[in-house]
DNA sequence: CTTTAAGAAATTGTTAACAATTTAATTGAC
DNA sequence: GTCAATTAAATTGTTAACAATTTCTTAAAG
């Protein structure tokens, strides 16, 4: 019986903190990412960092060249932004419809105490903070619904996200949350979904 | 002045070699990958292997659990299915839109190339060459129109096909996109995307 | 015979060193 | 002084070895 018997990887670990720090803007936009220096900055060697960025990578925040490492991908065009909003939406819809119906008591505590953190995300007015809240809460039912398309949905939340993030408004995100978790705890998934459709935009 | 400034990485190979056997179904649903056997295969190190697992986890064609490796990822259900295939329609539609207005006789000559390719592999009923035509074809105008969302496109689309390919029926799939290029070809992109609707389904 | 525990084998995680490539700096010709 | 070619530095690509973890095998106890 181990307490834990699976400890997060650093690969894990470090594309966590890499793409939080990508959403709050630390790294500037065509700067190049040096694998050494954030080596240096985890206390690892290259390895893991590598694939942190192909993760990343593969999410779309990231743009690779062979042998030229990685850079900041350029934001996404106001057209491209839309169909991106778009497809979060289909799919988080989708989710919450499947989501609802099979939720547990467990599961709505769990949204309780997401929503409860982002709420003092908010109050604390932390943007990184906030839109990292934001993203668990909305991933959790992701994942609980479908975690096949769990990954799909994280690279295009993170996308949007870092398009511009409509998060600077503290009060009105709490408020959308607070609707949408409420309509999630009557198990009135319409409602929820209607009110996905105001806060995913 | 250099030929070829930028050849292909093992891990793109490894990736694409790989990606190709998935569709292909060269691997028994969750039977486990290990990187040794793969490494022995392409004569590399276990490296570029795991950097190929990688991608494809997080395209989702595999699943990767800590220490324990990746498995082939259980397909997706019916409806799970029925949202990817919303999902790629519309990236891919917007991609149509963008593409036909600023296609040059270049883009043309090369998609006519790849949809011979696609009907000569369809003649020699090989599925696997099928199925790679197919997305080389389609991913030609997605990556012309918004190289931002060419991944997330491959991921949605090679998930797709691993559900159930509807690739089968050659002669249909030769007529499909055949239509949707004399669409593409004369720039109509509303006669294109209609066709696109119904190839993607 | 089944179950449990201990050890061996196999597999993944990580690291450091080396090779290949790119980028920056230097030199030299004009 | 400008431009090109050459050299040096920095960076990424790859490899092999080692550490940590998991899985399989074996043995012992009940």
């Amino acid at each position: 019986m181990k307490p834990f018997p699976r400890r997060q990887s650093y690969r894990d670990s470090i594309t966590n903190v890499i793409r939080r720090d990508l959403m709050s803007g630390k790294f500037k936009c065509d700067e190049p990412i040096r694998e050494q220096k954030l080596a240096a900055r985890f206390g690892t060697s290259r390895g893991p960092v590598r694939d942190a960025l192909m993760q990343l990578t593969q999410e779309g925040v990231l743009e690779y060249q062979t042998n030229k490492g990685v850079r900041v991908s350029s934001l996404l065009t106001d057209e491209e932004r839309d169909v991106v909003v778009a497809m979060r939406l289909e799919l988080e819809k989708y989710c919450m419809q499947k989501f609802i119906p099979i939720a547990s008591e467990e599961n709505f505590e769990n949204i309780s105490v997401l929503l409860e953190r982002l709420t003092n995300a908010c109050e604390e007015t932390s943007l990184p903070e906030v839109a990292e809240c934001d993203l668990a809460l909305h991933r959790y039912w992701v994942a609980q619904a479908s975690s096949h398309l769990e990954s799909t949905w994280l690279g295009l939340s993170v996308r949007m996200i870092m398009k511009y993030s409509r998060l600077e408004n503290y009060d009105q995100a709490i408020e959308e949350h607070t609707r949408i978790v409420e309509a999630v705890l009557d198990r009135d998934a319409d409602k929820a979904i209607y009110y996905l459709g105001e806060n995913i935009l």
